[in-house]
DNA sequence: TTAACAATTGAGATTCAGTCTCAATCTCAA
DNA sequence: TTGAGATTGAGACTGAATCTCAATTGTTAA
């Protein structure tokens, strides 16, 4: 978590792009939720706070952090997309409940042995992954 | 592909739903198509072919086609979903190239072990699954 | 310091995929 | 034949995300 914040202050060194204060003040937010948020979420608890920062740079910065390696932009299947600050664990994938939404993380080194295979197989350099699954958790099958 | 046609009327009758003209129109494009397609797409070239459906029935009727299960909808992290309509192939994912766009498809039984792990760690009962790497192809990697 | 230039921002307009509304039409069983 | 329910198309609408552009801030060179 330190070391993603950091992560992304060298990407913007590396790019001569700026550490705003905007950016610092994304950078904290998206830092301090644990788990999964969406961009309007992350924009209203800034507003909550009156830390105000406008849309389009939550939308720009959210992109930055993504180029960045420290955050990742995952599509549950809905119209928007989800966003996750990434942890040390690099297999990982989701669980989707389809009736109440939950979901539940996971971590399974097989991910690892399927990306080489397949990174092999193919002639492909796999820079990263998504991998969900889709079904009903154990309080909503019947 | 003919099993799936198949399976989509299955659907219908099972749902006191009607085999429309419209609904057949779509669905022999969308079995005509290789590999996958866009939902724009699949209206333009009916469109071209002089068949005129609503966008809204193509809509609606992709989703029917996603419910039945003959067609899966997928998501390559733009705005805009993708469909295939789905092979024999049971563990089935995709290579995405994040230059060029090329989508490389691969099967691979370790996806329906890592499916069978998860599901009985976490009590969740499994009805699909996504699995997408991202990276360079072979001829885009410098 | 100052001038020039590039990066950054916010407000609101715009885009785009997808959904919704609703009146007209179709289907089929009673 | 009637009527309930299914289906459709046109176009209005929605919501997420992007774009525009003028104002502001930061950086560099003279
Ligand atoms: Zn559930
Ligand atoms: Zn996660
Ligand atoms: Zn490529
Ligand atoms: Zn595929």
């Amino acid at each position: 978590m330190f070391n993603q914040k950091k992560k992304f202050q060298e990407y913007l060194k590396s790019k001569s792009l700026a550490f705003s204060k905007e950016r610092k003040i994304i950078l904290d937010e998206v830092f301090s939720t644990s788990g999964h948020f969406e961009a309007e979420d992350l924009l209203f608890s800034l507003r909550k706070k009156k830390k105000r920062v406008s849309r389009a740079t939550v939308y720009r910065t959210l992109d930055l952090l993504v180029k960045s390696g420290s955050v990742s932009k995952i599509n549950f299947g809905e119209a928007h997309s989800h966003y996750e600050h990434i942890l040390e664990q690099e297999y990982h994938g989701h669980l989707v409940c389809l009736k109440c939404g939950k979901i539940i993380e996971f971590e399974n080194e097989k991910i690892g042995k399927l990306k080489n295979e397949e990174a092999k197989r193919n002639n492909f350099q796999i820079m990263r992954h998504s991998l969900e699954f889709y079904g009903y958790c154990s309080r909503c099958r019947k």
